[in-house]
DNA sequence: AATACTAACGAAAACGATTTCGTAGGAGGA
DNA sequence: TCCTCCTACGAAATCGTTTTCGTTAGTATT
């Protein structure tokens, strides 16, 4: 393996001056400088990341921490699309992205053994002690979906997405319109909980908190039990709006079963918009949330913070209403 | 930030011994290597992890690379069960876990930058010469339905998969059965096919290539259209077996649009058993795959490679029919 | 008692970069 | 001419470990 001591060698300088234009320091003159990248590219020499970040405290790592009490893990499709537009900034930016588990350290301890320049928390349980520790730490974080002091945060306008989904519903005549909300110790639930009930009062529909269950989880089976429950009221919703896409598809499931017809008999909006929605039958009435925009500000946010900058604390990315069949005027 | 130095100083021994007993060497006696281990503790020691690459030439990283051709990146569900089992494993192991991008200078590089000890190829497009170029270098490297010289590979057996398919569908009368290939450009579509042929040899039934159409991609729009060219058929199939479960719902998709009714005009049998399709309607009769498995064995495997065992080149997994609503006897 | 081992430990040299600080030499100003 | 100020570069310390190899003291063997 050629080292930088070689490249000095070949280029008969000192390996400051060639660590100086690895590095772009203006202190080196045209000449030289082109003379040592010229020699770089030939001999194909390759720093070694270890020695670099031992001597100069930056690893150009960044952390993913992925907590997965809620079943919203890799395999939660949303997170996954706004973790691969993070991932994809962050390494136009010159780091690479590496996993950082909780197991038997803690998430800490774990940064502080890889010297992560930065982490990004994808989801978290706020019960979760080992996650405050690190917040509470001098590494620099950024979240989605979590709010903890002054963590920067960026993420979905969930109350404004809840007002469009429930002004379309409403457009469409309907009166009894039931949510699913998410876990109340999500952010993400509790914002469009909240727009939920807003959109009802700004539309002047009586708030009925039987027609609002809380899920444990955000996935399709949480949205089949809940709406068992709903089917077996006096008076059932004539539309329903979820908290997510997957609990949506639960949802559908769940109508079919009894009988009806989703998009004729009751009307059924998700959140989020997966790809698979637009392709399932009927497909899916749904707010879409724009993972890339989201990773990719997160990613950014993340850099200046990393280079102590001042950075926006909390950041809004607005929601979109995209109609497809599974909504329709009431009967 | 406390070193190995300070820890030396206070247990009144040198750094070698300290370092000895943070790695487990044998010559160090029971007595010191306590006295050393408490101190550690006490005083939240944390071994620098690029200090120690530097020297040791080990990061105990493993390299994730995950080329996104066929749309079957993150966001496909059978590969982030593979991908997270694989990362538990290693990270019981002890290492952790890095994406590598093949961005600007390779995949190669890019691993040669990080000094990973090893690296999962998860998904590969063969005609990237950056990722030849990767299996044929010196790092360790392991697979899933790539199939590259002698670079160890673990995947299900996708063939006695697709035989569990037709077999069924042939126990339920079925006699004109599709089938929806994957890209030939990949393992897994190629073996399913095969399965495919043989089963119907097996069951006796003629094989007729108006009824195999092969899909771009492994996603829900590719078994839409397919199904909606298998419609216009002037005797159309009366059973459809998809190479992924995701391909399956666009055909039950199309199914639908149709008009007719799946699990009763129509059965469907996908592949992969994502965790989705026991909640759509029908629920998905499909062939899982143990991702868990696979992943798990990846990373015992890798782990092998690394200390320089001899390792298995190929190791298949068992494959298992899930019957659930979407397949019947043949009308 | 002399010899040969072995167990337990330390001194010091890597590992491959970055970074500080010093210096030579040329340019410019008085 | 003398002094000051830059510019361009290098010497050497440093980052925090691992690892080799030597040393010492104690034990076993003859």
């Amino acid at each position: 393996m050629v080292g930088i001591r070689e490249i000095a060698r070949l280029a008969g300088v000192s390996t400051a001056t060639v660590s100086k234009v690895l590095n772009n320091y203006s202190e080196v003159s045209d000449a030289t400088k082109e003379r040592i990248i010229k020699i770089v590219e030939e001999v194909g020499y390759i720093p070694d990341s270890s020695a670099r970040a031992l001597s100069s405290k930056r690893t150009w790592l960044i952390g993913i921490v992925y907590s997965e009490h809620l079943n919203i893990g890799l395999e939660h499709n949303y997170f996954s699309g706004v973790l691969e537009a993070f991932k994809t900034e962050v390494e136009s930016l010159g780091y690479d992205v590496v996993f950082i588990s909780g197991k038997d350290i803690g998430y800490l301890k774990r940064c502080q053994v890889r010297n992560v320049d930065g982490v990004f928390v994808v989801t978290a349980d706020m019960m979760d002690t080992g996650l405050t520790e690190l917040f509470d730490s001098k590494i620099k974080c950024v979240t989605t979906d979590v709010l903890y002091k002054s963590i920067p945060l960026v993420y979905a306008n969930n109350f404004q997405g809840s007002l469009l989904a429930i002004r379309h519903l409403h457009e469409l005549g309907h009166k009894r319109i039931a949510h699913i909300a998410g876990p109340a110790s999500t952010i993400a639930g509790k914002e469009r909980l909240d727009g939920y009930i807003e959109g009802l009062r700004e539309c002047g529909i009586e708030y009925d908190p039987s027609l609002v269950i809380e899920a444990l989880e955000y996935d399709s089976a949480s949205g089949y039990t809940c709406m068992k429950q709903f089917l077996q009221l006096p008076n059932p919703p004539t539309a329903v709006y979820a908290m997510c896409d997957l609990t949506a598809l639960g949802v559908v499931h769940a109508i079919n079963e009894h009988g009806l017809k989703v998009g004729e008999d009751i009307s059924v909006v998700g959140f989020d918009d997966i790809e698979l929605v637009s392709h399932t039958h009927p497909a899916l009435t749904t707010i879409k949330q724009d993972s890339k925009t989201i990773g990719r500000t997160l990613a950014q946010i993340l850099h200046s913070s990393i280079n102590n900058n001042k950075v926006e604390t909390k950041t809004l990315i607005e929601t979109k209403l995209i109609v497809r069949q599974s909504t329709a005027p009431v009967k």
